[in-house]
DNA sequence: GTCCAGGGCCGTT
DNA sequence: AACGGCCATGGA
């Protein structure tokens, strides 16, 4: 099966779902960038279930932390107890502080300087900091800077194999064979939604169906996917 | 009690 | 390059 093969049958399966979610209204009583809270959330929600990132969100919002400046003036004790409830505490403390600090020094706190830069530029320089990877980078590009990228998670590896699409299983490979299989079907301007929508997509299809351990009699994929046969 | 989640780092092979 | 151990919580 091919990429835009599986985006257009899931599509048809789930509808158009709001991704990422974010709180509007508080970014708007507070004069903040809603795009430091989808960063947060990428760093956040490594190898954690949204649920407990929410909480830890909550807590910053309660104390108006939920943006690169004030997060920066937080005691470290402190922080760590905000965002306790999303796990790994520790590192990830360390992780928003990082990009809350290079936000300041690099851009004065201006997340749009931030994404107004070529996209491979913004990449690495995401890459360069301790703590974020290819998936918290990429989706920071593309779910806050509306940049053209393609999200792999543990998710897309896992249907990629049971399907399978036809793909070496690293991250790059993924990532190109995607890229270049929607590419064609779509116009430059339209990218950003068809990643985002996808990438939720393949979440939610996995979060529901195609768990660790897969519940293929309900799945509606499954006379073509060989995990079912 | 066990398993798992919208990863990434670091050390070893 | 690839793999294992580690980081930690809360819900199922």
């Amino acid at each position: 099966m091919k990429p835009r093969d599986l985006y257009n049958k899931l599509k048809d399966e789930y509808g158009s779902l709001q991704w990422w979610p974010v709180d509007k209204t508080y970014h708007e009583e507070n004069g903040t960038d809603p795009r430091f809270e989808i960063i947060t959330g990428a760093i956040l929600t490594q190898n954690t279930s949204w649920s407990n990132v929410e909480k830890a969100l909550k807590n910053l919002k309660e104390e108006k932390k939920l943006d690169s400046k004030n997060m920066i003036d937080v005691e470290t004790e402190k922080l760590h107890q905000m965002i306790h409830p999303s796990g790994f505490y520790k590192q990830k403390t360390k992780r928003l502080k990082k990009i809350a600090i290079h936000i300041q020094n690099g851009y004065n706190h201006d997340l749009q300087k931030l994404f107004n830069q070529p996209t491979q530029k913004l990449r690495d320089e995401l890459l360069s900091l301790k703590g974020i990877g290819p998936e918290t980078a990429d989706s920071i590009l593309l779910y806050a800077g509306e940049k053209p990228v393609f999200v792999v998670d543990n998710y897309t590896k896992r249907l990629c194999q049971r399907i399978p699409i036809e793909t070496k299983c690293s991250y790059q490979e993924i990532q190109k064979y995607f890229e270049e299989d929607i590419e064609k079907n779509y116009s430059t301007k339209k990218l950003p939604e068809v990643y985002k929508e996808f990438h939720a997509l393949i979440v939610e299809h996995a979060k529901n169906y195609c768990k660790t351990k897969p519940q293929c009699k309900q799945c509606f994929l499954r006379e073509e996917c060989q995990m079912f046969k």
